[in-house]
DNA sequence: ACCTGATGTTAGGTTTTCTCACACAATTAA
DNA sequence: TTAATTGTGTGAGAAAACCTAACATCAGGT
């Protein structure tokens, strides 16, 4: 079991992942239904967090402050996805321009962190549980 | 927040932790029961499990395997958190005799390790989620 | 003033967990 | 052998946590 296979494993349920975050169980459910996150269901039917999970959450939260909208967010965490996804689907127009509003987000992004906390990126809460 | 507040953080509902150390909630209660690990609960009297309780509980499991009881899980257990106590209460008559049979217990367990499964000893668990 | 997007709130139902009690098989003791 | 003890299974009844769905609210933007 490799170390993605851990953080993508399916934990915590939605009530720690609520003081993790410091989300309400309502934001983090718009969240998912918007298709930020994907978290796994037990038997039951109940959401089942993992560590990457959990991790997006408090980017999305982070970049709810600096003011993005749901879309806005979504095309950032997209990027994340396509980054570390295999192969790419040949890209269609549409993608092209998804691209573009990306690369525009991205600077807008960054400039903002020049002169404001500083930019995540990546494993905030992976970074609580893990060494070095 | 240091690695050991990490590891000793509230986290799982006893359903994961059923399934991350394959034991039945009967047993997992049992064993808290007999003070073999101490979980915290939520406000609503749900029991919380840290990483140190499910590396505590598949130490348990395995001694069990080796034919310990309750009680000789409890002294070696006990020892474990002796070493990492900061001062010893000045060990009574009793103590000592304890001392004596952590050792016995521990040289037993050492010499079948030799010829059976590996002696996990430490953070079986934490291993799985945690570089390095 | 009117949309829209994000979140709060409430209701009714289902799942999960809780304690407590009793059963039972396998040891251990008498 | 018979009698306690130990570790675990199982079931009942209650409480906690979670689920979806609906409606409310409130701030921005048009």
């Amino acid at each position: 079991m490799n170390d993605q296979d851990r953080r993508s494993m399916p934990l915590f349920a939605i009530g720690i992942v609520m003081k993790l975050t410091e989300l309400t169980a309502r934001q983090i459910r718009y969240y998912e239904e918007h298709d930020l996150i994907h978290p796994e269901r037990t038997g039951g039917n109940q959401r089942l967090f993992s560590f990457n999970d959990v991790d997006r959450l408090l980017e999305i939260k982070d970049l709810l402050d600096k003011g993005l909208n749901i879309a806005g967010i979504k095309l950032m965490l997209q990027e994340e996805m396509v980054e570390t996804k295999e192969v790419l689907p040949k890209p269609t127009s549409n993608e092209l321009s998804d691209k573009e509003l990306r690369k525009i987000l991205r600077t807008e992004l960054t400039d903002a962190g020049r002169h404001g906390k500083t930019n995540l990126r990546q494993g905030e809460l992976s970074r609580f549980f893990t060494n070095h």
